[in-house]
RNA sequence: GGUGCCUUCAUCUAACGGUUAGGAUACAAGAUUCUCAAUCUUGGCAUACGGGUUCGAUUCCCGUAGGCACUACCA
């Protein structure tokens, strides 16, 4: 590590979402890194709300960031909701402690009061071709620097409203080193005298008040987005103001999620356009009433989510795809996350999914598919729903799939798939499957493994084709030829069953 | 426009000066099977371009091109 006063610092990482909305894809990733880097060193996890724009608030999204996380099993340590030493953790709850902080840079004039209007400032970028608020600038606006200071005073006292403004010196080499990108030089002439503070609702802006938080509650590392790198200098120069410099967080800009096709960073409308879900849980706009679906919705495993999500922009160094939370933690390295953006191809997702549905037990995926079949007016023992799970459960992507391969074992098929008709009902087919089902009434061991071999030889012996007869046999119990192994479906159904369906669809079907 | 970041198969990525440039997804073919899947095997597919440095560059440097981000009294 470069900077060695923080070297032996307990960790501390926070998540600090602003509750303006749903939780996007991309902020549960940073969320991911945040948490994994968080335990493998034994360190904290905070859960801030940046909540300083009171015109974005958006109610309900808190509660939903919130939830979101509980689903996707990503535990915070402290926090809002979860208290902890170093509240309130609400920014709006926070004023007095930035106004305290403004007036401190105020006092040694590395910060100015500044009059000018939304609409001065439009004005001024309309009227000069790159305008910015800085040193070229600042003296021919309308604020401390400029004005003699009764008259400042004599605005305030007026009731004229005012923002604070962090004062750059121009000319300067400011130094962000990356633990991703490595050192990152940006001249402070080409950075603009930002906003800190706003008077008319007496709160700061994000970077005075992520700055003095992150101070506050001792954050070691800050762990988040690429859109953040091109202000980070503009905080180092923030932490050198306040005289933080030795206790200055790590920084690690992750690289961002970008549109599975096409040109950009990865957004909302991208994915019901596209047909999948960019935000963990649906999303209900309270103001809109429009609605935006959400990965457990569509049925998809939060372990699979998180899986995948962890692998766009970082990798353990080996082959391994299919990894634990737990072992997450074990391997995670943020000198292993790349730079480029990584483009979200949930094609891979759903491959995780059928893979985490593979890897669980059929009793897990049992409970979470007993649900699925009660929606459809099945009430079926546990263990007959294990059952018919291990026989389907590796062809399907999604546990709601597991209805369209199973339903035909727990109740006859209504109508007839016309492809599998065309293809195997025709000729011999209605008298070769009564015959068929003669002989296997006549059998005295209907178990599949006994069946099996008696169904053979009679097959051989009448000098039948075992593809013909089976598959019309199939037809009639499952509707249409696909499904597993025949006798497996036959030992579900029973004897009874399996002989009413079929002699139903011989009379139905001729 | 300005500033910064980035650039290996279609996609996610490995190779931190020496490999036939590896894996995975997707795609294609084959095997298997009573069907459909799953599975297994195989196949095609990449170092953006141009200069350096070096015995040797995917790897280091410079340039070009392209992509992305930021450029608010939003975060």
């Amino acid at each position: 590590m470069a900077n060695n006063s923080t070297e032996n610092r307990p960790v501390r990482v926070r998540f600090a979402p602003s509750p303006t909305g749903p939780l996007h894809i991309g902020g549960v990733r940073t969320a991911l890194y945040n948490y994994l880097f968080a335990r493998q060193n034994n360190g904290t996890f905070i859960f801030r709300i940046e909540d300083t724009d009171s015109n974005r608030f958006v109610p309900g999204a808190e509660e939903y960031i919130l939830e979101s996380f509980r689903w996707l099993g990503i535990e915070f340590d402290e926090g809002v909701s979860f208290g902890g030493n170093y509240g309130p953790y609400r920014q709006s709850e926070r004023r007095d402690i930035y106004k305290k902080y403004v007036d401190i840079l105020l006092e040694a004039g590395k910060a100015y009061i500044a009059f000018d209007t939304p609409a001065e400032l439009e004005a001024a970028r309309a009227e000069i071709p790159n305008f910015q608020y800085d040193a070229s600038t600042r003296l021919k606006m309308r604020n401390s620097l400029s004005m003699p200071a009764e008259e400042v005073k004599a605005l305030i006292d007026a009731g004229n409203q005012y923002v604070v403004r962090f004062l750059i010196e121009p000319g300067r080499d400011v130094l962000v080193n990356d633990l991703i990108r490595g050192k990152v030089v940006v001249n402070s002439s080409i950075l603009d005298d930002k906003v800190l503070f706003k008077s008319a609702d007496q709160l700061p802006t994000y970077h005075l008040a992520n700055i003095v938080d992150d101070h506050l509650m001792e954050v070691s590392h800050v762990i988040r987005g690429e859109e953040w790198l091109p202000s980070a200098p503009l905080h180092v120069l923030l932490y050198e103001a306040f005289g933080w410099t030795d206790t200055m967080p790590e920084f690690a800009h992750l690289p961002l999620l970008l549109k599975p096709e096409g040109n950009g960073k990865l957004s909302k409308r991208d994915g019901d356009r596209l047909g999948f879900p960019v935000f963990p849980l649906e999303w209900k706009d309270p103001k809109s009433g429009e609605i935006s679906s959400g990965y457990r919705e569509k049925d998809y495993l939060p372990e699979a989510v998180i899986n995948f999500l962890a692998l766009l922009g970082w990798n353990p160094g080996n082959d391994q795809e299919i990894m634990s939370l737990e072992e997450m933690v074990q391997l995670f390295n943020l000198e292993k996350c790349s730079k480029a953006g990584a483009r979200f191809n949930y094609q891979k997702l759903v491959w995780f999914n059928h893979e985490y549905i593979i890897n669980k037990s059929d009793e897990e995926i049992a409970n979470l598919f007993a649900p699925v079949l009660e929606s459809h007016g099945v009430k079926e023992s546990h263990e007959r729903i294990v059952k018919a799970v291990s026989l389907v459960k590796n062809r399907v992507n999604f546990v709601g799939e597991l209805w369209n391969q199973t339903s035909y074992l727990f109740q006859a098929p209504e109508s007839f798939d016309e492809k599998s008709l065309k293809k195997w009902w025709k000729d011999e087919a209605p008298r070769t499957t009564a015959e068929l089902c003669d002989f296997i009434e006549s059998e005295p061991d209907f178990t599949g493994a006994v069946l099996e071999p008696r169904v053979m030889e009679w097959i051989a012996s009448k000098g039948y084709g075992i593809g013909k007869v089976m598959n019309a046999l199939r037809v009639t119990l499952v509707g249409a030829a696909v499904g597993p192994h025949i006798f497996e479906i036959t030992d579900f159904i029973g004897k009874e069953e399996t002989l009413a369906r079929a002699r139903k669809a011989i009379s139905t079907l001729s």
